[in-house]
DNA sequence: CACTTTATGATAGATTTCAGTCATAATTGA
DNA sequence: TCAATTATGACTGAAATCTATCATAAAGTG
């Protein structure tokens, strides 16, 4: 019978030269980066080709990790300004750490200039007080990036070299900007907690965190319950030359006595007591299910 | 007969305690912000409820401009450290922008130190010189987001206060760490440049700039050629004081020869001639379309 | 308590997108 | 020149998603 298939395919005919399909996917994926994410029709209307094309192009750039495809477009995940390092990183005990730095951001006064350190503690510090009129100084890319649209808050970066996996900016150049400035409160995280005091992973962040510990009024230290007992490679300093920690309940009463015979100010942030934690809120989900239904034997979600 | 609708619907019953709807889009919101992604139903089970009702809940924080749906999933649009205004405004002129960019690429040498300014066309040459074995000193933020991830190549950020819009760093701090720097190239952008010199539009810009010339062997300044004969509001420097510039093919003659009597070096990155623009290539497929069936007229061949 | 309002889950039909298949054209190679 | 290969567009049926609507339950209202 008839044959079903059309004798003259559009495109073809249309494009002139056939361009080479190498030159079409850096198209695509210079388009796509402009972008950050489009649909196929997007891009198959931009540059001309069906969209069967812009698939087998994708299915291309994917394997070589430039790009990632969902249900209805395309991702870009090539080299750019996105931070995704951090972004994942930042997964561990989150909760915990974003109500440390809730109860950190209320020892914050509106108008007052705040150093904050890198880390993803300090991070959520930071995103809360996106808003607030305050002058923020800090030597974290993450945080700077969190200011780049904000009009109320003045940001000063300390500069100098990058330290590539955790986005800080160390070395003599920083420390020497710290020395220019004062701030009223620093906010610092740390890798571990021990009765010898404070510890960090790196020997140029550790000279950097001490200049601003020496820049600020008042020195305190962010730290999850977990750093506590546990020591990394460069003490920052001993547990009495700060002035404040903050920290989850979690934490030993030992330790808490520690601090406090330490004469350091400590600040629990409430975490499992007075909110749910995801894993318990689940588990009151499933007792209310089975008191209901007697239907139990719901593993979680 | 039978109601199609079932007696007990699944989820309010399992809920427990019924969460505020509040609380809930809080959750989701922040949920969305850490994924910066998310399908529907990865936040309907992340979130216990059902997809109708973080449809509704999306409509809500679409509105409030939080987020923004496409087909498939959800964008997380609100603070966060994706640099929109600046890749947007990118957009202006972006071809010839890269084609500059790329010219210059080419006139730096491995394991050269460089200073790149900020500005969308020093944003391309960015992107092109990572991976490069470099030293990088910049003031720009987007482009200090480029290197976080890259082991080749080293990166100075010059600190000081951000400029919002532009996301850059200025003033006092960032000018008395470029008097401690030596670089072997530096590339500067330009809002404008008459016969009296070149100009941008940022008095405190123009200060940083200034040093960062001072403390260049070589000074290349990056614009396309509709900034010619535009001037702004702070004047940069005599035209006379840099020792290059890299720009398009759409220049002036009569511009080029007051920049080589200047004593200026001039690179001229081709782009209409060599490639089509994007409007020319459309306007191809078009002419080719009307003629579908006689098959002729292919102008390009 | 009856009634209304609000919030939610489920569902159906339309729409969009996907993966795979096949026909045509260009390219290659002898 | 002619066959083989490659690149592309069109198409189809399946799967996913969207919009809109309806039923149920909770909360508010008199």
């Amino acid at each position: 019978m008839d044959s079903n298939y059309p004798i003259f395919p559009d495109r073809l005919l249309l494009t002139g030269i056939q361009m080479a399909a190498d030159e079409r996917r850096a198209d695509l994926l210079e388009e796509l980066r402009r972008r950050s994410f489009a649909t196929l029709p997007d891009l198959a209307l931009e540059l001309g080709v069906s969209e069967s094309t812009i698939r087998r192009d994708l299915d291309f750039l994917e394997t070589s990790g430039t790009a990632k495809r969902t249900h209805g477009g395309v991702f870009y995940t090539g080299p750019s300004p996105t931070l995704q390092h951090f972004e994942l990183r930042q997964n561990q005990h989150w909760r915990q750490k974003r109500q440390i730095a809730e109860a950190a951001s209320q020892l914050i006064q509106d108008g007052e200039t705040v150093l904050l350190d890198g880390g993803s503690t300090t991070y959520e510090l930071a995103r809360l007080l996106v808003g607030r009129p305050l002058q923020m100084v800090t030597n974290s890319l993450p945080v700077a990036n969190l200011f780049t649209s904000s009009d109320s808050t003045d940001l000063v970066l300390i500069g100098g070299y990058l330290h590539g996996r955790t986005g800080v900016f160390v070395g003599p150049f920083a420390n020497q900007m710290l020395r220019n400035l004062k701030v009223q409160r620093a906010f610092l995280s740390v890798a571990g907690a021990t009765e010898k005091g404070f510890y960090n992973s790196n020997l140029l962040l550790v000279e950097t965190e001490r200049q601003m510990m020496a820049s600020a009024d008042e020195v305190i230290i962010l730290a999850d319950s977990t750093k506590f007992g546990r020591s990394s490679l460069s003490r920052l300093a001993e547990l009495d030359s700060v002035h404040t920690v903050v920290l989850d309940d979690g934490i030993d009463d030992s330790w808490r006595a520690r601090l406090s015979k330490a004469g350091v100010h400590v600040v629990i942030a409430p975490c499992s007591s007075s909110e749910l934690t995801d894993s318990e809120s689940k588990e009151n989900n499933e007792s209310a299910d089975a008191s209901l239904q007697t239907s139990t034997s719901h593993t979680v979600s």
